[in-house]
DNA sequence: ATTACAGTTGTGTGCGCACACAAATTTATA
DNA sequence: TATAAATTTGTGTGCGCACACAACTGTAAT
């Protein structure tokens, strides 16, 4: 298996008796060869093993790819976005010297002409790729239609709008990840215990939480049929700590049978603070490893998180680019990012993992 | 964030009013350059962010880095090296244009005198660097010590050595992982309940399960003061069904109380069917996608796997020499992989996404 | 035979960098 | 002041490749 050194066009030249220029022609398929020597060459690249040099590749061509970004803004209050954000940048640093570089561009989740305003620009620029978190369905099927009329190849990142000229879509299944939700749910409760479904929801940034709920109630609906306990669903418009501290009272004074939470999205840590402080002991299912999550796992309050390789997402979307760009080949359409089961026991593997190897830090709130 | 065009050598020298000669000798420390001028290009550097490209500095250097990799054979009955040895590879293609070529060794899990015929030979061939899976721990030691003789860089993967001078350890916290079976293990099972610590066990390849035990039954001594079923351990020294199936049935036979068992190894699968065959309804907690447990997973026959990431292990081997290497840069000294907690339904994801995204394909023109 | 003109083939340049070597400058020595 | 020596600078070459262009071949029209 000890590969030689690497053969050069020099090399197949040498072997077929004819210039690099001729090699050249045939490797990149300009024709003006007589067939004789086409052959020769052609036999030489098997025979020789040719691979082209990626990087000399690279360096004659001195071209340039422009990734655009189009992701929502990391807040105080959902932090999470600086991961994938995190992930695109790492991404490119890998390969920077192919001549990738990116472009962020960030849109207000609460806010649909922030992203109409951003993607515009984006169009303006002329991208020769683009990264799209679609969470405004519209709104991103207007700015898709505008990049398909340039030819310009887009990927999903962490949520999809199905039926697409997309290159590909990296994220969860999301019904998928519901689902794995209710088995975990079931795991740590009786099945007379009472569920609530927790949607901390602002704006339209709900796309998908249906689906996850879908996914959840799936799971109860088909594998659980002896399951008496209730599931409920509580969905609480806004992220102001009095409002959902009176939204939840209310509900669990009504719900006193309420023995764990699904929260669909990656704010669990702000019901396991809550029940904490009430000493109330309900499980919590949620998502992402977000600094404050990591920090109420580690308290106890919260069981279980799922987390779905958001850092991932964010490299194999600009890889899926680069792969598009250099190689001209399509990546898969889907590639569902594995859903981690995060538990105390393995949090900290998780934690450094992504600081060592994924990139530098973890987001900071 | 828009980066303009990189800068280069020549961007610098024109700042500097010097020739790219003397821009050099800075970037590379040769001295010889008068105290005015190094200012000048110093400044030039920090002014226009200047980036060597790694590319063109290869292409320059021609350097060539031979990594040799001394892993065991994978076989029918231990199929779970293919996938370290999968990792390397691709980490190997990643870096192929930068002068990464990588010759793989494999040695006889049964047999020390091969580990030590394949790693004199690795000696011989003069290596840039090693990656090792250090199973034989008397005769790694030797190997290690002509490497640290002849200055050689090497990094462990999946199993370490404690106290050595390698570059980095990359794999599991073994301690960890029985840790996290005995949590998951308790989950699934009352605390009355007997559980069998199983070990599937030929010649030496045994030296981190004691490990892995102690971690597992260390979770229970702490974490559980409450238990009252028993923990047995059950060491079979084969892996012929004959030999298996009648340890196993003189041991069921003697403890039916089993209700739960946990193989400390990726051979999970075996008892799996066991179960199956007999009709036991006893929980498995292992080690490992191989798909032979992937498949009985999916049949119930398995209810937790710990995988251990061992694709990206040699992803990340090969990541850790090519950056010592290139950056000159030590990696961190020990990176534990995650360990995913794996069930029925987050399977799929994992198998589709080690399929996909890891196992990228030579392209050709 | 001379020119015109396709169809082939070979050569030169540059991408950004490292490095050997030549040139220019300053300093030391006679 | 001339000249050797030491120090500092600049230039040229090649890494492997892509591409523009120049230099060939052969054939058909005049």
């Amino acid at each position: 298996m000890s590969k030689a050194k690497k053969t050069t066009i020099q090399d197949l030249a040498d072997y077929a008796n004819v210039s690099i220029g001729t090699v050249d022609r045939v490797i990149h398929k300009r024709g003006k060869v007589s067939p004789t020597k086409q052959k020769k060459v052609e036999e030489a690249i098997k025979h020789l093993n040719f691979n082209p040099n990626l990087l000399a590749r690279t360096l004659a061509l001195g071209q340039q790819f422009n990734i655009y970004s189009l992701l929502p803004k990391a807040s105080n209050s959902n932090s999470y976005w600086n991961l994938p954000k995190q992930g695109v940048e790492e991404g490119v640093m890998n390969y920077r010297d192919y001549g990738i570089a990116c472009h962020p561009f960030e849109y207000d989740l609460l806010d649909e002409s922030s992203f109409i305003e951003n993607a515009d620009a984006i169009i303006q620029k002329n991208p020769d790729g683009v990264i799209l978190a679609p969470l405004f369905e519209k709104e991103s099927i207007n700015f898709i239609q505008k990049l398909e009329a340039k030819n310009i190849p887009y990927v999903f990142i962490d949520g999809i709008i199905p039926n697409q000229k997309n290159l590909s879509y990296i994220g969860p299944d999301l019904n998928g990840s519901g689902h794995l939700a209710g088995k975990l749910m079931s795991t740590i409760l009786d099945s007379s215990d009472d569920v609530l479904v927790l949607n901390f929801v602002k704006g339209l940034e709900n796309s998908h939480i249906n689906t996850i709920e879908k996914g959840f109630r799936e799971f109860f609906g088909t594998s659980q049929a002896t399951r008496t306990g209730k599931i409920n669903t509580l969905t609480i418009p806004s992220i102001k700590e009095e409002d959902i501290t009176r939204e939840l009272t209310k509900y669990y004074i009504k719900n006193p049978g309420t023995k764990g939470v699904f929260v669909t999205n990656s704010r669990a840590h702000i019901i396991a603070k809550y029940h904490a402080m009430y000493e109330l002991s309900i499980k919590v299912i949620g998502f992402d490893m977000l600094q404050a999550n990591i920090h109420e796992m580690k308290n106890g309050n919260i069981d279980y998180l799922i987390s779905q390789r958001p850092i991932s997402q964010g490299n194999m979307a600009v890889k899926a680019l680069f792969e598009y760009f250099v190689h001209k080949k399509s990546p898969i359409k889907i590639q569902h990012t594995p859903l981690d089961i995060i538990i105390k026991e393995n949090i900290d593997y998780y934690v450094s993992f992504n600081e060592t190897n994924d990139g530098d830090k973890i987001d900071k709130e």
